[in-house]
DNA sequence: GTCTATACTTGGATAGAC
DNA sequence: GTCTATCCAAGTATAGAC
């Protein structure tokens, strides 16, 4: 329907991520940046090319509108914690070791701005229902990722009969948000810190009340 | 530093909420309004007039700005909850009933659109620093309303030497938040019906493990 | 594909009449 | 206190030169 390409960037040279070559892969790195340095609400086109040192029209050109270009850095972080995460979560068999990752995953997304940049797209997300849609759905694997775990670790378990692994993986998920909004709000990351230590420790706790971590090998 | 008041309103009718009177009370009622109609985003000072039959400028006179007028509407819903269910909620002694009271809580504030609006003043105020700050402090509260009702719940529990009150209420509350927004985004109010019954289940479960509910009375 | 220039729109905010 | 008129800033998006 738009004028230029648009949509299935498709070949070249898929180095960087998400399918993205060359200028498209540097527009959703700069508006990547942007969310993280200055907020959705500042993640305008002018403050992205200025990020990225580019000018404004490319975005225009190359991804037909900001909100675009915004959720292409969404599907970058997307691809970068599936690339670094995934082994080590689909590899995990206990729920004190997931407890563990939780702590890993939570670091390295703070660190990296993911959380942040993230929780932005949320946001806005909320305030605009077309955008919402967008970021729903690429927020959705995760939430499917993290339901699949919960039956491979739940699996026989008694506590199937008390919460199902899709509550419990729209719970978690929710929760990680939650937490991330109203710390990042309240600029207080400690209560953050301390609330994944709980969670932590009720892993652990859970734990002991399985009867036994499945063990599938003979 | 302003030209006209925009503080303190002070006395003449507070019959309203939030002690405003008149035409504030009616900018802060439209203000609301808007939010749960258009979100965040498209609550303008444009918009608001428009919703409320009154001069954008007005606005503007009385509060000085847009923000401060959507803060507005923040408190009437503030006080307005504390009203509804701060009573049940303090004479609540049992975790199921207070499963049950959050299940009638929920409901309630979906109906009328409180959580819709305070999600999109979260969501606003997540890229927004300093409105954020507002929002915060707004909500700072109800995580203490949560955290005194634990403790009370709680006291003499061995469950303290797990998780603090201020924890578990923090969890809570970001958990509220954190489900609203998702399920807001996804326009899936199933899925958070369905979780908010698992954590009816669970309040009834953990009632078994405290030993017995205190009874301060002689 | 990339840049400059610009059209168009929306929104915050104020001045000044009433 | 309220309204009309308006200013100004910022943002999206496009046209057209290079």
């Amino acid at each position: 329907m738009e004028r230029p390409v648009h949509e299935g960037d498709g070949a070249s040279t898929p180095d960087g991520a998400a399918g993205l070559s060359g200028t498209k892969l540097q527009i959703a790195e700069a508006a990547l940046e942007t969310l993280k340095a200055n907020g959705f609400a500042g993640a305008s086109a002018r403050a992205i090319a200025h990020m990225g040192g580019f000018n404004q029209a490319l975005i225009f050109y190359h991804f037909g509108s900001v909100q675009n270009a915004l959720l292409a850095a969404l599907d970058l972080i997307s691809e970068r914690r599936l690339a670094d995460y995934g082994p080590a979560f689909e590899t995990a068999r206990t729920a004190s070791e997931l407890g563990r990752l939780a702590w890993a995953i939570y670091d390295e997304d703070l660190e990296r701005g993911y959380i942040t940049a993230l929780g932005e797209m949320v946001s806005g997300g909320v305030s605009d229902p077309l955008l919402g849609a967008e970021v729903a759905a690429r927020i959705e694997p995760w939430i499917r990722m993290v339901e699949r775990k919960l039956e491979e670790l739940l699996e026989g378990s008694p506590l199937l009969a008390l919460a199902s692994p899709a509550d419990l993986a729209f719970g978690i998920v929710s929760l990680y948000f939650g937490v991330d909004m109203l710390s990042h709000m309240q600029r207080d990351r400690a209560r953050a810190e301390s609330l994944l230590d709980l969670a932590s420790r009720l892993a652990a706790l859970v734990e002991t009340f399985l009867p036994a971590i499945q063990q599938d090998s003979p």
